[in-house]
DNA sequence: TTGAAAGCGCTAACAA
DNA sequence: TTGTTAGCGCTTTCAA
């Protein structure tokens, strides 16, 4: 069976208190107590028994995040690359991650729930906002650290990383108009999403600011995905009155975007514009390469990691809200590039 | 603070132990007390403990992935998708997962012996097998549960999933010498890892069987990005006698590849031909579309959770060894389609 | 049907 | 510098 505390002191014939603290090297132990103490633990192999001192300390070093979604569409390398910010910044600090996947339907608090009343996890880390978020609601209630990749609707009294998605976009549409672009269309995120908001007022900002209107034949709603991508456009192209430009609020619709175009014989780039947002490892190397709006998804992983670990452990933040900004990359989808 | 069930004990003026009993639902509780209990329970908001639960079942029911790779690399959609099949599958038996990211460097075992020691968990899955696998060796030894998605050199007498790596790729081969390709190249995973060997050995034995030998100029040494393919393709297409056929052992890295003949102005799919292996959601949009061999990632991740939990419940497996058929996905970026 | 008591492995206040 | 003791919140004998 496992080694305990317990039998270190047997071995040395030390107390089971003097062998915790050499262990954890308080300084009012004998040197040589500690070395003894020490070797004894490393030779028969000693780990300590995290549950033990969790529930001694009543804190778990672990940070919990909850994707909200479920099913294969973790193919999206948004987690992917969210996951690694978050786990490679936790594991520097010795802290632990736990995953788990939870679409955002009626039983999505009862997870929040048992994972903080059940004191497994010190925070929350939350991503993926929508509008109105009972995640954050409740846990602004019930005062648990938690720091949020995104922003909501009303007050902002918590703690986040985002990047503006208004200025993204809007970078995007000045490009667009530059370029002579008039009958621009947009595929939006689910509506209830906070950053569908963001980009579609960004979008409808910087056309105005053109004296220019979105046309609401233009304006569909996608789901994210490649899939709703490639339905939402093939709706647009079929239009009387197609656009010359497609706007995509992520870089997998955009994709999708630009497969339904092809397939209409379209050459992306010089018969039709198709931009992303996201900058996804893919956009670099997808054909025609896509221009789109960058966002350091694992960066962002490690901040609010980093954000949240501090929280945890009673440090306050230099910066408790954090609004980055985007930047514009532009490659072949766009035209810019192709001629 | 917390409620616990000394709380409720003082509220309903009865034991711990009854208290105890009763949300446990067992049956030498009288009905009566059992509902006084639960009801009082759920009005002041109970959950148990779950350090304190664990500390005393000598059980976690949680289980530990621990991703050998760190870095921004999870955009990888292959880590996404293996996240969310184990992920999903551990929720329905109601189980967390432990998520970690370790690069398989000298500190690669102490994370696992950690985890193990400490009990964080009941047991491991372990995934990007190498052929010589100390990870594998260790919790052999240890005599600890864990799942492999992979397989290694030598005695395979623990439980596992794979693909069958060399039926893949003689799939591959076939589909390519029936189209009439002679000269075909190989970009191949790092050595170390096992289905690199696997792979290899498909591609080698498949044109063995058509009397074709694999020129060694051929054989390139990727590193499963897209970068790598990219590089590893330019080299190929420089060589004074070019290959008319590139098969890469992963879709990343065939997506590289097509870059870099897209660059060099080849038409991919008729002045030469590309192929993946994974099928990961980008095959399908990419363009041309990537022929490739189908690899239920999201599926695997499934099976590997349930069979580890059944293991950690001390339950016997139907199935300890599961070696899947690959399926061949013809697409465009091999000709076949295109015409 | 219930409760008292022990103990899971550890830390920490207090005394010696 | 060390050991005694209590206790984190829970489950589980054992006895009543």
């Amino acid at each position: 069976m496992a080694v305990t505390i317990k039998d270190i002191a047997k071995a040395t014939g030390k107390s089971i208190t003097t062998v915790s603290r050499a262990l954890n090297d308080y300084d009012d132990v004998s040197h040589e107590t500690k070395l003894l103490v020490q070797r004894v633990a490393a030779e028969k192999g000693y780990t300590p028994n995290l549950w033990a001192q969790r529930l001694q300390k009543q804190r778990t070093e672990t940070i919990g995040l909850i994707l909200p979604t479920r099913g294969p569409r973790l193919g999206d390398p948004f987690f992917g690359q969210l996951i690694a910010g978050v786990g490679d910044k936790a594991g520097e600090y010795g802290y632990d991650l736990l995953v788990s996947t939870q679409a955002p339907d009626r039983d999505e608090m009862a997870i929040y729930k048992k994972k903080l009343q059940g004191r497994q996890v010190d925070g929350f880390i939350i991503v993926r906002t929508r509008r109105q978020d009972r995640r954050i609601d409740y846990l602004r209630q019930t005062d648990f650290p938690f720091v949020v990749f995104g922003r909501t609707e009303g007050e902002l009294d918590y703690p986040y990383v985002d990047e503006d998605g208004v200025a993204g976009m809007a970078a995007i549409i000045e490009h667009l108009v530059r370029l002579g672009h008039r009958r621009i269309a947009c595929i939006t995120p689910p509506e209830e999403l906070m950053f569908a908001t963001y980009r579609l007022q960004g979008v409808q900002e910087a056309l105005a600011q053109h004296g220019l209107d979105m046309d609401p034949a233009l304006l569909r709603r996608g789901d994210l995905t490649q899939r709703g991508g490639f339905a939402e456009a093939q709706a647009l192209l079929a239009l009387p009155q197609p656009p010359t430009a497609i706007v995509a609020c992520n870089d997998l619709m955009a994709f999708g975007a630009i497969s339904a175009a092809q397939q209409q014989g379209f050459v992306v780039g010089r018969d039709i514009v198709i931009t992303g947002f996201d900058d996804t490892p893919w956009a670099e190397h997808s054909n025609p390469s896509l221009t789109t709006v960058h966002q350091p998804i694992y960066e962002i992983g490690n901040m609010v990691c980093d954000m949240l670990i501090r929280l945890t452990q009673g440090q306050s933040l230099e910066q408790r809200q954090v609004l980055l900004k985007p930047r514009l990359i532009v490659r072949q989808s766009c035209g810019a590039d192709a001629s």
